[in-house]
DNA sequence: TCCTACAATGGACATTGTCCAAGTCAAGTG
DNA sequence: CACTTGACTTGGACAATGTCCATTGTAGGA
């Protein structure tokens, strides 16, 4: 169930309540939580866990590479517990939903040399903007 | 030479001394400064225009279409008066340094119906990431 | 069981951005 | 050119998000 929770045992991640909660509540498909949102899930199921340990906690699993950061809205940042696979994300511009899609091919391959200016790229992140199906139904 | 402040002109935008200050701080290739920034540099020119003003100023360049908000690093976002020629951006992960770039084909077309959970797509963001080469000498 | 290094706490602080009431001004009118 | 008016600007308060730090607590090994 909780995959989150356990890659982060098997890298030898010492192991408190406040963090077992905060994997917890980040697993799933198609999570993309903010900070405060993540904070609100896991007071509920230890109240008196702190902001500072949620903050902590979120960069400390972006530092191991098993949780990734989205900024998709130049608001907060949100955390998405699926690092394993690479993938990209699709926005609804009115509600803010989030999905995450695999396209095909590749982005980089798109990009002459020409246009790389001499840069070493090692990562392509695309955005998909739009409206999602219920937006669109009560436009 | 101040191609953004002719189009706001041409489209019967209200003049003021505070928004051709803006106007002429944000123009050129490759600009993509914060707010703060923008700030900065409109006070060397004016120095009791506010913070509001240059807000505000932004905000509805944007809504005109005239600039573009770009959020590269979930900090501040950044403003790109490329807005007349569809562009992606190249992000140094050590500087910080962005490249306007123009990636040949289409984006859209590698997001299979499958993958589309019904969404309406009217847009896609590119962002690739890497080090640039002057970061990458002095590694 | 005890130690110790690492983690959690909470509150101050920093950054970025928004809002508002009051004063100021661009630009059209006569 | 002076007047008028609605739009623009101002500065400061406020909000949202995130960081830092000294203190307290605790997981996990010896």
């Amino acid at each position: 169930m909780s995959d989150l929770l356990e890659r982060l045992r098997g890298r030898g991640w010492r192991m408190t309540a406040q963090r077992r909660v905060v994997a917890e509540v980040l697993d799933g498909d198609h999570v993309h939580l903010t900070a405060d949102e993540v904070h609100a899930a896991a007071v509920s199921r230890l109240p008196e866990i702190s902001r500072a340990t949620v903050y902590n906690t979120l960069g400390e699993m972006v530092t191991l590479g098993e949780v990734i950061e989205v900024a998709t809205d130049g608001r907060a940042k949100r955390y998405d517990p699926n690092a394993h696979r690479p993938h990209q994300h699709l926005v609804c511009g009115r509600c803010g939903a989030i999905r995450d899609v695999h396209p095909g091919g590749d982005p980089l391959a798109d990009l002459p040399d020409t246009e790389r200016f001499g840069f070493t790229i090692s990562n392509v992140e695309v955005t998909y903007r739009g409206i999602c199906p219920s937006c669109a139904a009560t436009a």
